[in-house]
DNA sequence: CTAGGGGATG
């Protein structure tokens, strides 16, 4: 088909359509050969049979001497359209064009000028369109409309508008089709100005009831991310219809407005206007991004009383939203009875049940699935993720790369996390390469994931180098895992530098600031940390439980023991973690008693501690001396099958040996599930030569030298300061063991 | 026009 059209474009087309009739015509002309009533009607039998090119061939020389009737051009060009067949269109207004210039160029009439432009422009030829449009005799408003049209739709918008002005200044009027075209070039080249203009236009004409046009000018507000206005020209019409309703409703939703896309769904509900199949599912997808699961659920009663149940689409969305709104039961029940299980539907589902930690659950409906894609491959990826199931990330990648070839940035970028995790750097930097080979590396989120992976795992250099020379826009992603990453690793100083540079080019967000409310923390920069509190306030960011907790950190680690309480006081519902950081803070600002009633409190109303509330605990029984309190608080957090971490295994024997409960620490250690590191061992060391316990002083000395047979100093457990009785303490004649290493805060 | 993605505090 299309190596005809070639063929025919060639043998038929001059360079241009309305070069003057070649001397074969004028003879035939001159010779006064007629065209007969046959050649007519044989045109027309063609077309009517849909034979275009047959039909076009009837189109000789001779049956130019008296033309043929415009009605059977049109029909000509509207077949040649059908096809699509620029070559026909092009062949047909040559032959008219030609005919007119010979006899009367006025006899043929505009509105099949029109028609050629029109043609022409949709079988690709906007230039021959435009030739036209510039060469024919006479124009209309028809004319006018035609190439805007063509101009809008060939992705010309600018054109479209430059012409839309000529034929204003012309004196042309626009009528409701000129607006439309228009309207839609607006919301092609993203121009507000333009389609308030015509806004103006369409209100003094009063083409306001003109559903059609109104629609169009609601989108075009939504697309520019003017929502009042799209609101305000949607409130402007005087009886918008289904289509209406689903622009407004998918522009809201498309802005990240979900409650005010739910709000309008109810009220099109209300105002007696039948949904689209579409407009239900966009609103089903604002109750999901909303986590309105109430709303969602009328909605669901919605599409099953009014018999929408049946689409898939919408049957999808139904799942999909119970899924994300965390009625992962409700969403199972609808898939198991669900008739037809397609690919989205399966990944709707699987996607839930890894969100809510349902891991195994989302494997056996990803096995199960009859057909899968790279988005699917994708979701149980990232579900092994989220359930923190890094090396089962690994494994799926490995089965993934076994059964298909595809792969794309999101796939590699969350391999990446998963490095990250782990902590691997060896691997993430195997998965670096492996994305450059791939093609892969100009992602943004690709590259964010990388410069998260070696921010996280301390190669902050190459992170830096990555920021620096890589990324052509930078994200406020990529500059939070750089910031973080200082923060993480001691330096804090260069976080606070990076937010400042970050700022002359994107906007921080929450977590930026967490991590460099952290960071002011670590240095103790009470100023700087007090000026993000406060540029946060002044500039409208909601503070919530984290910022929170990292507010009452910053402050009790600089000393303002009463601004943190000040800011947990003010919470009437308090998170874990902002608990948390009270208790934490309240450790080590030396109230640790005040810690510990918080601590009572929390349990109280009802609070389950975690393993840092549990640390906090442990660390107000440090620094008040109540050993027999932290021992019950650590049998406690084991009957609560909370994992002790190394922290909390820290604190017992900092407890312990601080006060001197050799045997019961000795104890402690024997118990211990791993043997303790070096670190561990020199803490236990100093406590043995401060309270006296020679037996572990020489097995904590004998470790300590095993760990580096190198070092040059060497411990020892001598009788003089080791006796039993806990005699002298000498000073210790080798370098300091550091101090710090056993302070766990 | 229905499915996958970036997440910081202690």
């Amino acid at each position: 088909m299309k190596k005809e059209i070639k063929k025919k474009s060639k043998a038929a087309c001059p360079s241009s359509i309305l070069l003057p009739p070649d001397h074969t015509t004028m003879a035939a002309a001159a010779a006064g050969a007629s065209t007969s009533a046959a050649t007519v009607s044989a045109i027309s039998a063609q077309i009517a049979a849909g034979r275009l090119f047959a039909a076009i061939d009837n189109l000789t020389p001779s049956c130019s001497s008296s033309p043929i009737p415009s009605s059977l051009y049109a029909s000509l060009l509207r077949l040649a359209t059908h096809h699509g067949s620029l070559s026909a269109a092009r062949r047909i207004t040559t032959h008219f064009a030609s005919s007119a210039s010979q006899f009367n160029r006025s006899s043929v009439p505009t509105f099949l000028f029109n028609r050629a432009i029109e043609s022409l422009a949709a079988c690709g030829g906007l230039a021959d369109a435009r030739e036209l449009f510039d060469l024919m005799p006479r124009r209309d408003g028809g004319s006018w409309n035609a190439i805007i049209y063509a101009s809008s739709r060939a992705g010309k918008p600018t054109e479209a508008l430059s012409l839309f002005a000529d034929m204003y200044s012309r004196g042309v009027r626009p009528n409701d089709v000129t607006m439309a075209s228009v309207l839609a070039c607006c919301s092609e080249c993203l121009n507000p100005c333009g389609a308030q203009q015509l806004h103006g236009h369409i209100s003094k004409r009063d083409f306001q009831s003109n559903v059609i046009l109104g629609t169009a000018l609601v989108d075009v507000y939504g697309k520019c991310h003017l929502l009042a206005d799209a609101r305000q020209a949607f409130d402007g019409i005087s009886e918008p219809n289904a289509i209406s309703w689903n622009v407004i409703i998918r522009r809201y939703l498309l802005a990240g407005m979900g409650d005010m896309a739910a709000e309008m769904f109810f009220r099109m509900v209300r105002a007696g206007v039948r949904p689209l199949v579409y407009t239900v599912s966009h609103a089903l997808l604002a109750c999901r991004d909303n986590n309105a699961l109430e709303e969602g659920r009328c909605m669901h009663t919605f599409v099953l009383r009014h018999g929408y149940e049946h689409h898939i689409h919408v049957r999808s969305s139904v799942v999909d939203m119970y899924a994300k709104c965390g009625a992962i039961d409700a969403a199972q029940r609808l898939f198991n009875v669900a008739p037809v299980k397609d690919v989205i539907m399966s990944t709707s589902i699987l996607s839930g049940l890894a969100s809510c930690g349902r891991i195994g659950d989302a494997k056996r409906v990803f096995d199960r699935m009859q057909e899968r894609n790279l988005v699917s491959w994708n979701a149980m990826l990232t579900g092994y993720i989220r359930s923190s199931d890094l090396t089962g990330a690994l494994h799926l990648f490995q089965q993934m790369r076994k059964e298909t070839k595809e792969l794309d940035d999101v796939t590699l970028g969350s391999v990446l996390n998963a490095c990250t995790g782990m902590l691997d750097i060896r691997k993430g930097e195997e998965v670096h390469a492996f994305a450059f080979k791939c093609g892969l590396l100009s992602y943004p989120f690709l590259k964010n994931a990388l410069v998260r992976m070696y921010s996280k795992c301390g190669c902050l250099r190459s992170a830096e180098l990555l920021l620096q020379f890589e990324m052509g826009e930078r994200d406020r992603y990529s500059w939070n895992s750089l910031i973080s990453g200082y923060e993480r690793h001691s330096m804090s100083e260069a976080a606070l530098h990076a937010l400042s540079e970050m700022q002359s080019e994107v906007t921080p967000n929450q977590s930026t600031f967490s991590s460099a409310l952290a960071a002011c923390a670590n240095i103790f920069l009470l100023k700087h940390g007090m000026e993000i509190h406060a540029y946060m306030i002044r500039s409208g960011y909601e503070i919530d439980d984290i910022l929170q907790s990292a507010l009452i950190d910053m402050y009790c680690k600089c000393r303002l023991f009463d601004y943190g309480i000040r800011i947990f006081e003010a919470q009437p519902s308090r998170d874990v973690i902002l608990w948390n950081s009270m208790i934490l803070g309240c450790a080590y600002s030396g109230k640790g008693e005040y810690g510990l009633e918080l601590f009572d409190e929390m349990q109280a109303q009802g609070i389950k501690a975690d393993s840092v509330t549990f640390l906090g605990a442990l660390v107000s029984c440090i620094s008040e001396g109540h050993v027999g309190l932290g021992k019950s608080y650590f049998t406690l957090m084991t009957e609560e099958s909370i994992l002790p971490r190394m922290e909390h295994y820290e604190c017992m024997i900092e407890l312990l040996g601080k006060h001197g409960h050799m045997v019961e620490l000795e104890d402690f250690v024997d118990h211990m599930p791993f043997e303790p590191p070096t670190t561990m061992w020199l803490r236990i060391f100093d406590c043995c030569r401060e309270y006296g316990n020679r037996k572990l002083g020489e097995r904590a000395a004998k470790c300590i030298n095993d760990s580096n047979p190198q070092t040059p100093v060497r411990y020892e457990a001598t009788a003089d300061y080791m006796c039993s009785d806990g005699g002298s303490a000498e000073p210790m004649s080798f370098g300091n063991p550091d101090e710090e290493l056993m302070s766990p805060l």
